[in-house]
DNA sequence: TCAACTTTGTGCACACGTTCACAAGTGCCT
DNA sequence: AGGCACTTGTGAACGTGTGCACAAAGTTGA
Protein backbone atom coordinates (compact mmCIF):
# COMPACT_ATOMS: atom_id res chain seq x y z
CA UNK A 1 0.00 0.00 0.00
CA UNK A 2 2.32 2.68 1.43
CA UNK A 3 5.19 2.60 -1.35
CA UNK A 4 7.06 4.97 -1.93
CA UNK A 5 5.64 6.82 -4.65
CA UNK A 6 7.55 6.14 -7.72
CA UNK A 7 8.93 9.48 -8.71
CA UNK A 8 6.95 11.71 -11.29
CA UNK A 9 10.19 11.64 -13.06
CA UNK A 10 11.13 15.06 -13.49
CA UNK A 11 13.97 15.37 -15.41
CA UNK A 12 13.46 11.82 -17.41
CA UNK A 13 17.12 11.97 -17.93
CA UNK A 14 16.46 10.60 -21.57
CA UNK A 15 19.99 11.51 -23.61
CA UNK A 16 18.09 11.72 -26.57
CA UNK A 17 18.25 8.81 -28.63
CA UNK A 18 20.51 10.32 -31.11
CA UNK A 19 20.21 7.30 -33.95
CA UNK A 20 17.43 6.93 -36.37
CA UNK A 21 14.22 5.13 -35.25
CA UNK A 22 13.89 1.98 -35.97
CA UNK A 23 10.89 1.55 -38.09
CA UNK A 24 12.29 4.29 -40.59
CA UNK A 25 16.12 1.57 -40.84
CA UNK A 26 13.39 -0.85 -41.75
CA UNK A 27 12.22 1.14 -44.60
CA UNK A 28 15.47 2.40 -46.03
CA UNK A 29 16.29 -0.77 -47.91
CA UNK A 30 12.90 -0.48 -49.62
CA UNK A 31 13.78 2.90 -50.84
CA UNK A 32 16.86 1.82 -51.84
CA UNK A 33 15.63 -0.64 -53.83
CA UNK A 34 13.56 1.31 -55.67
CA UNK A 35 15.85 4.14 -56.14
CA UNK A 36 18.50 1.61 -57.34
CA UNK A 37 15.33 0.83 -59.92
CA UNK A 38 14.82 4.06 -60.92
CA UNK A 39 18.34 5.21 -61.34
CA UNK A 40 18.69 1.90 -63.60
CA UNK A 41 15.95 3.62 -66.27
CA UNK A 42 18.13 6.84 -66.37
CA UNK A 43 15.70 8.63 -63.68
CA UNK A 44 18.19 11.01 -62.15
CA UNK A 45 15.82 12.84 -59.83
CA UNK A 46 12.67 12.12 -57.99
CA UNK A 47 10.09 14.07 -55.56
CA UNK A 48 8.91 12.70 -51.97
CA UNK A 49 5.64 11.98 -53.79
CA UNK A 50 6.98 9.38 -56.90
CA UNK A 51 9.57 8.05 -54.72
CA UNK A 52 7.23 7.26 -51.95
CA UNK A 53 4.66 5.67 -54.47
CA UNK A 54 7.13 3.32 -55.95
CA UNK A 55 7.60 2.57 -52.00
CA UNK A 56 4.57 1.86 -51.28
CA UNK A 57 4.14 4.57 -48.43
CA UNK A 58 2.67 7.77 -47.88
CA UNK A 59 4.88 10.86 -49.00
CA UNK A 60 4.97 12.04 -45.64
CA UNK A 61 6.37 9.11 -43.90
CA UNK A 62 9.11 8.88 -46.50
CA UNK A 63 10.15 12.70 -46.31
CA UNK A 64 10.39 12.26 -42.75
CA UNK A 65 12.01 8.93 -43.16
CA UNK A 66 14.70 11.05 -45.06
CA UNK A 67 15.04 13.56 -43.05
CA UNK A 68 16.66 11.26 -39.92
CA UNK A 69 19.63 11.03 -42.13
CA UNK A 70 20.33 14.60 -42.72
CA UNK A 71 18.81 17.25 -45.30
CA UNK A 72 19.34 15.50 -48.90
CA UNK A 73 16.93 17.05 -51.02
CA UNK A 74 16.05 20.05 -52.67
CA UNK A 75 13.15 22.09 -52.43
CA UNK A 76 11.19 22.65 -55.30
CA UNK A 77 13.15 20.27 -57.01
CA UNK A 78 13.06 16.60 -54.56
CA UNK A 79 15.90 14.38 -54.57
CA UNK A 80 18.65 13.39 -56.67
CA UNK A 81 18.60 9.64 -57.15
CA UNK A 82 22.26 8.71 -57.18
CA UNK A 83 23.39 11.13 -54.16
CA UNK A 84 20.21 9.38 -51.94
CA UNK A 85 21.61 6.14 -53.07
CA UNK A 86 24.81 7.12 -52.06
CA UNK A 87 23.81 8.71 -48.58
CA UNK A 88 21.08 5.23 -48.13
CA UNK A 89 23.89 3.35 -48.75
CA UNK A 90 26.52 4.45 -46.01
CA UNK A 91 23.79 4.85 -43.58
CA UNK A 92 23.32 1.32 -43.96
CA UNK A 93 26.68 0.52 -43.62
CA UNK A 94 26.45 -0.77 -47.08
CA UNK A 95 29.40 0.73 -48.46
CA UNK A 96 32.00 -1.89 -47.13
CA UNK A 97 31.72 -5.64 -47.75
CA UNK A 98 30.19 -8.07 -45.08
CA UNK A 99 31.06 -11.53 -45.03
CA UNK A 100 28.22 -14.10 -44.90
CA UNK A 101 28.52 -17.86 -43.54
CA UNK A 102 25.56 -19.80 -44.49
CA UNK A 103 25.21 -22.71 -42.20
CA UNK A 104 22.51 -25.54 -43.09
CA UNK A 105 22.89 -26.31 -46.85
CA UNK A 106 19.78 -28.24 -47.05
CA UNK A 107 17.08 -27.02 -49.75
CA UNK A 108 16.61 -23.66 -48.40
CA UNK A 109 20.83 -22.97 -48.08
CA UNK A 110 20.89 -24.01 -51.06
CA UNK A 111 18.60 -21.87 -52.99
CA UNK A 112 20.10 -19.29 -50.51
CA UNK A 113 23.62 -19.68 -51.86
CA UNK A 114 22.58 -19.90 -55.24
CA UNK A 115 20.78 -16.60 -55.01
CA UNK A 116 24.30 -15.10 -55.61
CA UNK A 117 22.92 -11.84 -57.25
CA UNK A 118 19.85 -11.20 -55.53
CA UNK A 119 22.38 -10.49 -52.10
CA UNK A 120 22.77 -7.10 -53.45
CA UNK A 121 25.83 -4.87 -53.28
CA UNK A 122 27.52 -5.15 -50.24
CA UNK A 123 27.40 -8.68 -48.85
CA UNK A 124 29.70 -11.53 -49.59
CA UNK A 125 28.98 -15.49 -49.29
CA UNK A 126 32.00 -16.36 -47.43
CA UNK A 127 31.64 -19.53 -46.81
CA UNK A 128 28.86 -23.01 -46.35
CA UNK A 129 28.53 -25.40 -43.95
CA UNK A 130 26.83 -28.26 -43.21
CA UNK A 131 26.97 -31.22 -40.77
CA UNK A 132 25.73 -34.39 -43.27
CA UNK A 133 29.06 -35.87 -44.58
CA UNK A 134 27.50 -36.81 -47.69
CA UNK A 135 26.62 -32.98 -48.58
CA UNK A 136 30.16 -31.68 -46.98
CA UNK A 137 32.68 -31.38 -49.99
CA UNK A 138 30.22 -30.78 -53.06
CA UNK A 139 30.36 -26.88 -54.32
CA UNK A 140 27.30 -25.01 -54.43
CA UNK A 141 27.34 -21.14 -55.95
CA UNK A 142 31.00 -21.83 -56.68
CA UNK A 143 31.84 -22.26 -52.74
CA UNK A 144 32.73 -25.60 -51.33
CA UNK A 145 30.59 -27.19 -48.36
CA UNK A 146 32.86 -27.39 -45.29
CA UNK A 147 32.22 -29.84 -42.30
CA UNK A 148 30.43 -27.64 -39.53
CA UNK A 149 32.86 -29.02 -36.98
CA UNK A 150 35.13 -26.37 -38.43
CA UNK A 151 32.62 -23.39 -37.78
CA UNK A 152 34.46 -21.54 -34.93
CA UNK A 153 37.73 -21.89 -37.41
CA UNK A 154 35.88 -20.86 -40.77
CA UNK A 155 34.39 -18.13 -38.97
CA UNK A 156 37.99 -17.16 -37.67
CA UNK A 157 39.31 -17.12 -41.07
CA UNK A 158 37.11 -16.35 -43.28
CA UNK A 159 36.42 -13.17 -40.92
CA UNK A 160 33.05 -13.74 -41.20
CA UNK A 161 30.13 -10.52 -39.44
CA UNK A 162 26.97 -12.51 -40.38
CA UNK A 163 25.59 -16.00 -39.23
CA UNK A 164 22.53 -17.69 -41.65
CA UNK A 165 21.05 -20.03 -39.81
CA UNK A 166 19.34 -22.33 -42.39
CA UNK A 167 19.33 -25.53 -40.21
CA UNK A 168 16.87 -27.80 -38.89
CA UNK A 169 14.84 -26.27 -36.03
CA UNK A 170 16.80 -29.05 -33.98
CA UNK A 171 20.14 -27.78 -34.70
CA UNK A 172 19.19 -23.90 -34.79
CA UNK A 173 20.04 -23.03 -31.21
CA UNK A 174 23.51 -25.24 -30.93
CA UNK A 175 24.69 -23.43 -33.72
CA UNK A 176 23.63 -20.14 -32.58
CA UNK A 177 25.34 -20.71 -29.85
CA UNK A 178 28.80 -21.58 -31.13
CA UNK A 179 28.46 -18.52 -33.87
CA UNK A 180 27.89 -16.25 -30.83
CA UNK A 181 30.86 -18.01 -29.71
CA UNK A 182 32.86 -17.56 -31.92
CA UNK A 183 32.41 -13.99 -32.32
CA UNK A 184 29.65 -13.40 -34.87
CA UNK A 185 27.05 -10.64 -33.71
CA UNK A 186 24.59 -10.55 -36.04
CA UNK A 187 22.57 -13.93 -37.22
CA UNK A 188 19.29 -14.66 -39.88
CA UNK A 189 17.82 -17.12 -38.66
CA UNK A 190 15.39 -18.89 -40.96
CA UNK A 191 15.16 -21.81 -38.61
CA UNK A 192 11.41 -22.14 -36.70
CA UNK A 193 12.47 -21.61 -33.52
CA UNK A 194 13.10 -18.57 -30.84
CA UNK A 195 16.90 -18.31 -30.82
CA UNK A 196 18.33 -17.19 -27.67
CA UNK A 197 21.36 -14.95 -27.18
CA UNK A 198 23.37 -12.61 -25.10
CA UNK A 199 22.65 -9.43 -25.10
CA UNK A 200 25.04 -7.53 -27.54
CA UNK A 201 23.70 -10.08 -29.94
CA UNK A 202 21.41 -9.32 -32.90
CA UNK A 203 18.92 -11.84 -33.94
CA UNK A 204 16.37 -11.15 -36.67
CA UNK A 205 14.16 -14.11 -38.03
CA UNK A 206 13.21 -15.05 -41.50
CA UNK A 207 10.11 -17.18 -41.31
CA UNK A 208 7.26 -18.45 -43.94
CA UNK A 209 5.21 -20.32 -41.37
CA UNK A 210 4.60 -17.31 -39.51
CA UNK A 211 3.54 -15.46 -42.25
CA UNK A 212 1.36 -17.82 -43.95
CA UNK A 213 -0.07 -17.40 -40.54
CA UNK A 214 -0.93 -14.11 -40.30
CA UNK A 215 -2.18 -14.10 -43.84
CA UNK A 216 -4.79 -16.54 -43.02
CA UNK A 217 -5.85 -14.55 -39.88
CA UNK A 218 -6.95 -11.85 -42.66
CA UNK A 219 -8.47 -13.85 -45.15
CA UNK A 220 -9.93 -15.76 -42.12
CA UNK A 221 -11.89 -12.29 -40.84
CA UNK A 222 -12.37 -11.17 -44.70
CA UNK A 223 -14.80 -14.54 -45.00
CA UNK A 224 -16.35 -14.34 -41.87
CA UNK A 225 -16.96 -10.79 -42.53
CA UNK A 226 -18.67 -11.81 -46.40
CA UNK A 227 -20.08 -14.51 -44.81
CA UNK A 228 -22.15 -12.81 -41.89
CA UNK A 229 -23.33 -10.33 -44.73
CA UNK A 230 -24.65 -13.24 -46.96
CA UNK A 231 -26.64 -14.96 -44.14
CA UNK A 232 -27.72 -11.80 -42.80
CA UNK A 233 -30.34 -11.15 -45.56
CA UNK A 234 -32.27 -14.56 -46.50
CA UNK A 235 -33.14 -16.89 -43.26
CA UNK A 236 -32.20 -16.63 -38.97
CA UNK A 237 -29.85 -19.44 -38.81
CA UNK A 238 -27.36 -18.62 -36.78
CA UNK A 239 -24.93 -20.68 -39.11
CA UNK A 240 -21.87 -18.30 -38.29
CA UNK A 241 -19.55 -20.67 -36.91
CA UNK A 242 -16.48 -18.59 -37.46
CA UNK A 243 -15.68 -15.43 -35.06
CA UNK A 244 -18.92 -14.82 -34.66
CA UNK A 245 -19.84 -17.89 -32.80
CA UNK A 246 -16.48 -17.74 -30.84
CA UNK A 247 -17.67 -14.50 -29.18
CA UNK A 248 -20.76 -15.95 -28.10
CA UNK A 249 -19.36 -18.95 -26.80
CA UNK A 250 -16.58 -16.77 -24.42
CA UNK B 1 -3.19 31.33 -28.86
CA UNK B 2 -6.75 32.06 -29.62
CA UNK B 3 -6.92 29.57 -31.58
CA UNK B 4 -10.34 27.71 -30.55
CA UNK B 5 -9.78 24.14 -28.33
CA UNK B 6 -10.03 21.91 -31.23
CA UNK B 7 -12.53 20.26 -29.52
CA UNK B 8 -11.74 17.51 -26.16
CA UNK B 9 -14.07 14.86 -28.24
CA UNK B 10 -16.09 14.41 -25.36
CA UNK B 11 -18.01 11.52 -27.74
CA UNK B 12 -14.69 10.11 -30.34
CA UNK B 13 -17.57 7.86 -32.01
CA UNK B 14 -14.81 5.81 -31.40
CA UNK B 15 -16.27 2.29 -32.93
CA UNK B 16 -14.13 0.52 -30.73
CA UNK B 17 -12.01 -1.44 -33.15
CA UNK B 18 -13.12 -5.07 -32.04
CA UNK B 19 -10.04 -6.40 -33.74
CA UNK B 20 -6.66 -8.02 -32.44
CA UNK B 21 -4.18 -5.54 -32.93
CA UNK B 22 -1.59 -6.21 -35.89
CA UNK B 23 1.05 -6.44 -33.42
CA UNK B 24 -0.50 -9.00 -31.54
CA UNK B 25 -1.66 -11.04 -34.35
CA UNK B 26 2.11 -11.03 -35.49
CA UNK B 27 3.35 -12.85 -32.00
CA UNK B 28 0.20 -15.33 -31.90
CA UNK B 29 2.27 -17.32 -34.28
CA UNK B 30 5.47 -17.46 -32.01
CA UNK B 31 2.72 -18.07 -29.23
CA UNK B 32 1.75 -20.95 -31.14
CA UNK B 33 4.97 -22.55 -32.06
CA UNK B 34 6.57 -22.65 -28.36
CA UNK B 35 2.87 -23.91 -27.00
CA UNK B 36 3.61 -26.56 -29.66
CA UNK B 37 7.17 -27.55 -28.58
CA UNK B 38 5.70 -27.15 -24.77
CA UNK B 39 2.88 -29.87 -26.23
CA UNK B 40 5.63 -32.18 -27.29
CA UNK B 41 7.88 -32.20 -24.51
CA UNK B 42 4.21 -33.17 -21.91
CA UNK B 43 4.10 -29.96 -20.62
CA UNK B 44 0.17 -29.33 -19.73
CA UNK B 45 0.46 -25.99 -17.73
CA UNK B 46 2.59 -22.90 -18.17
CA UNK B 47 2.39 -19.82 -17.18
CA UNK B 48 3.02 -16.36 -18.57
CA UNK B 49 6.29 -16.06 -17.60
CA UNK B 50 7.38 -19.03 -18.79
CA UNK B 51 5.71 -18.99 -21.77
CA UNK B 52 7.03 -15.47 -22.27
CA UNK B 53 10.71 -16.33 -21.71
CA UNK B 54 9.60 -19.34 -24.66
CA UNK B 55 8.74 -16.91 -27.18
CA UNK B 56 11.18 -13.95 -26.42
CA UNK B 57 9.24 -11.54 -25.30
CA UNK B 58 8.28 -9.53 -21.80
CA UNK B 59 5.29 -11.42 -19.58
CA UNK B 60 3.34 -8.31 -19.55
CA UNK B 61 3.05 -8.12 -23.20
CA UNK B 62 2.40 -11.60 -23.52
CA UNK B 63 -0.56 -11.57 -21.01
CA UNK B 64 -1.96 -8.24 -22.71
CA UNK B 65 -1.05 -10.33 -26.03
CA UNK B 66 -3.72 -13.00 -24.90
CA UNK B 67 -6.07 -11.41 -23.41
CA UNK B 68 -7.31 -10.04 -26.54
CA UNK B 69 -8.36 -13.37 -27.00
CA UNK B 70 -10.52 -14.03 -23.91
CA UNK B 71 -9.22 -15.23 -20.55
CA UNK B 72 -8.17 -18.38 -20.93
CA UNK B 73 -6.13 -18.65 -18.29
CA UNK B 74 -6.39 -19.50 -14.43
CA UNK B 75 -5.46 -17.28 -11.77
CA UNK B 76 -2.58 -18.48 -9.60
CA UNK B 77 -2.02 -21.59 -11.75
CA UNK B 78 -1.37 -20.31 -15.99
CA UNK B 79 -2.38 -21.75 -18.83
CA UNK B 80 -3.11 -25.05 -20.00
CA UNK B 81 -1.14 -25.58 -23.11
CA UNK B 82 -3.76 -27.57 -24.99
CA UNK B 83 -5.93 -25.42 -24.60
CA UNK B 84 -3.88 -22.06 -25.32
CA UNK B 85 -2.97 -23.54 -28.61
CA UNK B 86 -6.43 -24.41 -30.01
CA UNK B 87 -7.73 -21.10 -29.22
CA UNK B 88 -5.20 -19.32 -30.85
CA UNK B 89 -5.40 -21.70 -33.93
CA UNK B 90 -8.61 -21.01 -34.04
CA UNK B 91 -8.21 -17.05 -33.92
CA UNK B 92 -5.31 -17.49 -36.66
CA UNK B 93 -7.98 -19.63 -38.96
CA UNK B 94 -5.69 -22.63 -38.64
CA UNK B 95 -9.04 -25.12 -38.01
CA UNK B 96 -9.90 -24.69 -41.85
CA UNK B 97 -7.26 -25.98 -44.40
CA UNK B 98 -5.78 -22.98 -46.73
CA UNK B 99 -5.06 -23.78 -50.09
CA UNK B 100 -1.34 -22.39 -51.28
CA UNK B 101 -0.26 -21.74 -54.56
CA UNK B 102 3.51 -21.47 -55.64
CA UNK B 103 4.47 -19.58 -58.66
CA UNK B 104 8.10 -19.34 -59.86
CA UNK B 105 9.42 -23.35 -59.33
CA UNK B 106 13.67 -21.78 -59.33
CA UNK B 107 16.08 -22.43 -56.53
CA UNK B 108 13.80 -20.69 -53.75
CA UNK B 109 9.96 -22.21 -55.10
CA UNK B 110 11.97 -25.62 -55.15
CA UNK B 111 13.16 -25.26 -51.59
CA UNK B 112 9.27 -23.95 -50.30
CA UNK B 113 7.57 -27.04 -52.38
CA UNK B 114 9.71 -29.13 -50.55
CA UNK B 115 9.37 -27.58 -47.00
CA UNK B 116 6.46 -29.78 -46.76
CA UNK B 117 6.79 -30.29 -42.99
CA UNK B 118 7.26 -27.36 -42.04
CA UNK B 119 4.43 -25.42 -43.60
CA UNK B 120 2.70 -26.59 -39.99
CA UNK B 121 -1.12 -28.01 -40.09
CA UNK B 122 -3.51 -25.48 -42.02
CA UNK B 123 -1.82 -25.20 -45.05
CA UNK B 124 -1.47 -27.46 -48.69
CA UNK B 125 0.90 -26.74 -50.93
CA UNK B 126 -1.82 -27.57 -54.04
CA UNK B 127 -0.33 -26.41 -56.79
CA UNK B 128 3.01 -25.14 -58.33
CA UNK B 129 3.20 -23.18 -61.67
CA UNK B 130 6.29 -22.03 -63.79
CA UNK B 131 7.18 -19.88 -66.96
CA UNK B 132 10.20 -22.04 -68.13
CA UNK B 133 8.80 -25.02 -70.02
CA UNK B 134 11.59 -27.01 -69.18
CA UNK B 135 10.78 -26.96 -65.34
CA UNK B 136 7.01 -27.62 -66.11
CA UNK B 137 5.87 -31.13 -66.50
CA UNK B 138 8.35 -31.80 -63.90
CA UNK B 139 7.20 -33.41 -60.27
CA UNK B 140 8.12 -31.42 -57.33
CA UNK B 141 7.42 -32.16 -53.75
CA UNK B 142 4.86 -34.76 -55.20
CA UNK B 143 3.23 -31.92 -57.03
CA UNK B 144 3.58 -31.26 -61.17
CA UNK B 145 4.73 -28.06 -62.43
CA UNK B 146 1.75 -26.83 -64.44
CA UNK B 147 2.69 -23.61 -66.78
CA UNK B 148 2.00 -19.90 -65.83
CA UNK B 149 -0.36 -19.75 -68.72
CA UNK B 150 -2.98 -22.11 -66.34
CA UNK B 151 -2.56 -20.30 -63.21
CA UNK B 152 -6.18 -18.64 -63.70
CA UNK B 153 -7.54 -22.17 -64.50
CA UNK B 154 -5.77 -23.57 -61.81
CA UNK B 155 -6.49 -20.88 -58.99
CA UNK B 156 -10.08 -21.81 -59.81
CA UNK B 157 -10.46 -25.88 -60.06
CA UNK B 158 -7.81 -26.11 -56.99
CA UNK B 159 -9.67 -23.40 -54.91
CA UNK B 160 -6.44 -21.65 -53.84
CA UNK B 161 -6.69 -18.85 -50.72
CA UNK B 162 -2.74 -17.50 -50.77
CA UNK B 163 -0.85 -17.23 -53.82
CA UNK B 164 3.00 -17.53 -52.99
CA UNK B 165 5.02 -15.28 -55.71
CA UNK B 166 8.84 -16.62 -55.99
CA UNK B 167 9.01 -15.03 -59.91
CA UNK B 168 11.70 -13.18 -60.26
CA UNK B 169 11.52 -9.47 -60.13
CA UNK B 170 10.58 -8.75 -63.21
CA UNK B 171 7.86 -10.88 -63.65
CA UNK B 172 6.51 -10.64 -60.40
CA UNK B 173 3.82 -7.44 -60.65
CA UNK B 174 2.62 -9.11 -63.62
CA UNK B 175 2.07 -13.16 -61.65
CA UNK B 176 0.46 -10.60 -58.82
CA UNK B 177 -1.62 -8.87 -61.20
CA UNK B 178 -3.10 -12.61 -62.56
CA UNK B 179 -3.78 -14.00 -59.04
CA UNK B 180 -5.72 -11.05 -58.04
CA UNK B 181 -7.64 -11.30 -60.97
CA UNK B 182 -8.31 -14.89 -60.82
CA UNK B 183 -9.28 -13.90 -57.14
CA UNK B 184 -6.69 -14.24 -54.60
CA UNK B 185 -6.80 -12.19 -51.82
CA UNK B 186 -3.85 -12.97 -49.78
CA UNK B 187 -0.34 -12.64 -51.44
CA UNK B 188 3.02 -14.00 -50.05
CA UNK B 189 5.98 -12.04 -51.78
CA UNK B 190 9.54 -13.12 -51.74
CA UNK B 191 10.23 -11.38 -54.68
CA UNK B 192 12.49 -8.01 -54.48
CA UNK B 193 9.69 -5.69 -55.77
CA UNK B 194 7.04 -3.94 -54.18
CA UNK B 195 3.53 -5.71 -55.27
CA UNK B 196 0.93 -2.81 -55.80
CA UNK B 197 -2.31 -4.67 -55.40
CA UNK B 198 -6.12 -3.28 -55.15
CA UNK B 199 -7.52 -2.47 -51.53
CA UNK B 200 -8.93 -5.39 -50.19
CA UNK B 201 -5.90 -7.53 -50.96
CA UNK B 202 -3.05 -8.44 -48.69
CA UNK B 203 0.45 -8.74 -49.53
CA UNK B 204 3.36 -9.80 -47.17
CA UNK B 205 7.09 -9.97 -47.73
CA UNK B 206 9.73 -11.67 -46.85
CA UNK B 207 12.93 -10.35 -48.20
CA UNK B 208 16.48 -12.27 -46.96
CA UNK B 209 18.78 -8.76 -48.57
CA UNK B 210 16.59 -6.19 -46.69
CA UNK B 211 16.91 -8.25 -43.69
CA UNK B 212 20.55 -8.47 -44.12
CA UNK B 213 20.93 -4.52 -44.60
CA UNK B 214 19.12 -4.01 -41.58
CA UNK B 215 21.73 -6.21 -39.78
CA UNK B 216 24.25 -4.55 -41.26
CA UNK B 217 22.93 -1.55 -39.95
CA UNK B 218 23.03 -2.59 -36.60
CA UNK B 219 26.58 -4.78 -36.93
CA UNK B 220 28.23 -0.95 -38.33
CA UNK B 221 26.51 0.92 -35.53
CA UNK B 222 28.28 -1.28 -33.14
CA UNK B 223 31.37 -1.29 -34.61
CA UNK B 224 31.97 2.47 -35.10
CA UNK B 225 31.09 2.66 -31.17
CA UNK B 226 33.59 0.38 -30.13
CA UNK B 227 35.63 2.35 -32.20
CA UNK B 228 35.28 5.32 -30.34
CA UNK B 229 35.85 3.71 -27.14
CA UNK B 230 39.11 2.65 -28.37
CA UNK B 231 39.75 6.01 -29.54
CA UNK B 232 38.49 7.49 -26.29
CA UNK B 233 40.88 5.67 -23.82
CA UNK B 234 43.89 7.73 -23.97
CA UNK B 235 42.84 10.94 -24.20
CA UNK B 236 39.87 12.92 -22.36
CA UNK B 237 37.60 13.13 -24.85
CA UNK B 238 34.09 13.48 -23.88
CA UNK B 239 33.26 11.42 -27.26
CA UNK B 240 31.04 8.96 -25.16
CA UNK B 241 27.58 10.09 -26.75
CA UNK B 242 25.18 9.15 -24.01
CA UNK B 243 23.23 6.30 -25.40
CA UNK B 244 25.39 4.89 -27.14
CA UNK B 245 27.96 4.24 -24.63
CA UNK B 246 24.86 2.85 -22.10
CA UNK B 247 24.35 0.09 -24.35
CA UNK B 248 27.99 -1.22 -24.80
CA UNK B 249 28.81 -0.16 -21.06
CA UNK B 250 25.83 -2.77 -20.65
C1' DT C 1 13.51 41.86 -59.69
C1' DC C 2 9.38 39.91 -58.41
C1' DA C 3 5.48 36.93 -58.31
C1' DA C 4 3.66 32.38 -58.94
C1' DC C 5 4.53 27.71 -58.36
C1' DT C 6 6.68 23.49 -56.60
C1' DT C 7 8.52 20.61 -53.07
C1' DT C 8 11.08 19.80 -48.87
C1' DG C 9 11.50 19.57 -43.87
C1' DT C 10 9.05 19.73 -39.52
C1' DG C 11 5.81 21.10 -35.55
C1' DC C 12 1.87 19.19 -33.78
C1' DA C 13 -1.84 16.15 -32.60
C1' DC C 14 -3.30 11.76 -32.50
C1' DA C 15 -3.14 6.63 -32.70
C1' DC C 16 -0.75 2.63 -31.56
C1' DG C 17 2.22 -0.22 -28.75
C1' DT C 18 4.80 -1.30 -24.49
C1' DT C 19 5.69 -1.52 -19.67
C1' DC C 20 4.61 -1.08 -14.88
C1' DA C 21 2.14 -2.09 -10.96
C1' DC C 22 -1.57 -3.98 -8.61
C1' DA C 23 -6.41 -5.66 -7.65
C1' DA C 24 -8.87 -9.76 -8.30
C1' DG C 25 -8.93 -14.62 -8.41
C1' DT C 26 -7.25 -19.43 -7.55
C1' DG C 27 -5.04 -23.29 -5.21
C1' DC C 28 -2.64 -25.17 -1.23
C1' DC C 29 -1.60 -25.92 3.46
C1' DT C 30 -2.66 -25.74 8.18
C1' DA D 1 -12.40 -21.95 7.49
C1' DG D 2 -8.68 -18.91 6.94
C1' DG D 3 -4.29 -17.27 5.65
C1' DC D 4 -0.56 -17.49 2.28
C1' DA D 5 1.67 -17.83 -2.06
C1' DC D 6 1.06 -17.43 -6.73
C1' DT D 7 -0.59 -15.76 -11.32
C1' DT D 8 -3.76 -13.59 -14.37
C1' DG D 9 -5.98 -9.65 -16.41
C1' DT D 10 -6.00 -4.70 -16.83
C1' DG D 11 -5.91 0.47 -15.79
C1' DA D 12 -2.72 3.95 -16.45
C1' DA D 13 1.60 6.14 -17.75
C1' DC D 14 4.91 6.39 -21.10
C1' DG D 15 7.20 6.03 -25.50
C1' DT D 16 7.17 5.38 -30.43
C1' DG D 17 5.14 5.90 -35.01
C1' DT D 18 2.00 8.25 -38.34
C1' DG D 19 -0.28 11.83 -40.94
C1' DC D 20 -1.73 16.54 -41.54
C1' DA D 21 -0.74 20.93 -42.68
C1' DC D 22 2.21 24.64 -43.46
C1' DA D 23 6.36 27.71 -43.32
C1' DA D 24 10.74 27.80 -45.50
C1' DA D 25 13.30 27.46 -49.51
C1' DG D 26 14.06 26.70 -54.01
C1' DT D 27 12.79 27.19 -59.36
C1' DT D 28 10.65 29.16 -63.35
C1' DG D 29 8.99 32.72 -66.21
C1' DA D 30 8.05 37.38 -67.32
Amino acid sequence: MSTQRPAPLVRPARPLRQGIPDATVARLPVYLRALTSLAEHGVETVSSEELAAAAGVGSAKLRKDLSHLGSYGTRGVGYEVDYLVYQISRELGLTQDWRVAIVGVGNLGHALANYGGFVSRGFTIAALLDADPAIVGETVGGLPVRPVAELEAVVEAEDIHIGVVATPASAAQEVCDRLVGAGVTSVLNFAPVVLVVPDPVMVRKVDLSTELQILAFHEQRRMATRLALDVSSPAVESAVSGSGAAEVAR
